[in-house]
RNA sequence: GAAGCAAACUGGUUCUAUCGCUGUCCUGUAAUGGGAGAGAGGAAAGUCCGGGCAACAUAGAGCGACACGCUUCCUAACGGGAAGGAUACCUUUGGGUAGACAGAAAGUGCCACAGAGAAUAUACCGCCUUACUUUAAUGUAGGGUAAGGGUGAAAACGUGAGGUAAGAGCUCACGGUCUUGUAUGGUGACAUACAUUACGGUAAACCUCGUGUGUUGAAAAACCAAAUAGGUUGUGAGAAUCAAGGGCUGCUCGUCUUUUUCUUUUCGGAGAACUCACAAUGGGUAGGUUGAUGGAGCUUGUGCGUGAGUGCAAGCCUAGAUAAAUGAUAGAAAUCCUUACUUAAGGAUACAGAACCCGGCUUAUAAGGUUUGCUUCUUUU
């Protein structure tokens, strides 16, 4: 399976988003916060549809937030689906979901990569139990 | 000549591989696709001015509020820019630097500390004078005086002469600033000359004069519009006949009558309400399209102009996202720095990310480059 990030994996509908940030359960794994909303499987989208997101009260800079929500995008884009995806689509669900960067401060590529693995593996956990 | 520091201007690293993102074009399949090419800045930032564009508002005049304030020019416009003027400061006397640069001679207010006094002047010392006491001096009380002392950022324009009891722009001469007028030069600000009036500062105190300003701001605005549920208008229809209402009767059966209900009418009919169906219409929500990227455009050449700019010709098309693309990783090169000391090792490569579009201003900015100023060292004369 190609590692792709399109559109239709990001979430970009303004009531979708209400309601997940609304309706959810939540976890985090420094320096990621992860909110997720299960539902059932939705044939016409993407079985995940997450947002990736830096907050500006920590990231007054635009080139800073920017920068790490590609790194963000990239460590995402190229472990999800070995990790999430095989997953979602054995138990037949649609998952909703946001990242949030809490950190400090702006972390190496390898770092983030060893997080974000560690990271959709308690995705996993959580959405199977 | 070298080094260092400061300021201004300029400047804004490159290539390859792999995996990706957003548009565009070409192309293929039953469907998934494939290929080509494009994809952040000089400030994209601050959102401080000006304009385009859009919606709404809008008889005229005045008051108020806000902004601006030497001249001429440039510009779509500006609070921006160019060239000049005056002022202040610096100067190597060539020049350079600076800016809320209209009005203090319309009015009001204010002028710390010090000082006698800070603005219809003032009398501390001093100077002159009158009265009283006294032999006299001294002293006491009153008056005149801004020349001198001292204070201050600033003390009623400065110097000299006359004048006077002593003094005073009180008068005169020369000079300074300044008002008004005339003449000459300049498009003009203004300059020069002559005459004339006045003589503390502060307008970044109120104020006065002149000029300008409708409000909002792309989350503006226009259009399309599924499903569903409402609104409005029009047309048509009005369940149940084994039912319901009413009449006949004390009640039941039975029978007669009406058929959505109400009001009105002798009737025909008329009106209103309710429900349903159909049609039309309008508003709204998710979403989509436009606005929105070909423009006060860029490059080159050339003419005009001191210049900002501008005319002409030729060529070019150069981001367009929308929970928001323009990336990540690895390697190499380039420039600079440090350490070793001759080709290695390590490090650094800034400020910063488009959001309707332009013109400015302001602020941030590594390495390298240019110019100017200052300091030090060295060489030659």
């Amino acid at each position: 399976m190609k590692k792709t990030f399109t559109k239709e994996e990001r979430l970009c509908s303004r009531r979708k988003i209400d309601s997940l940030f609304h309706s959810s359960s939540s976890f985090i794994v420094y320096p990621f916060r992860v909110v997720f909303l299960v539902g059932a499987i939705q044939p016409t989208s993407a079985p995940v549809q997450v947002i990736l997101s830096v907050s500006k009260r920590r990231f007054k800079r635009a080139h800073d937030r920017n920068r790490i929500k590609r790194l963000m995008r990239e460590v995402y884009r190229l472990q999800k689906n070995e990790i999430l995806y095989e997953e979602v689509n054995k138990l037949s669900l649609h998952l909703d979901m946001a990242i949030q960067y809490v950190g400090k401060e702006e972390l190496s590529y390898e770092l983030l990569f060893v997080k974000m693995n560690k990271t959709l593996k308690q995705l996993v956990h959580e959405i199977s139990s």
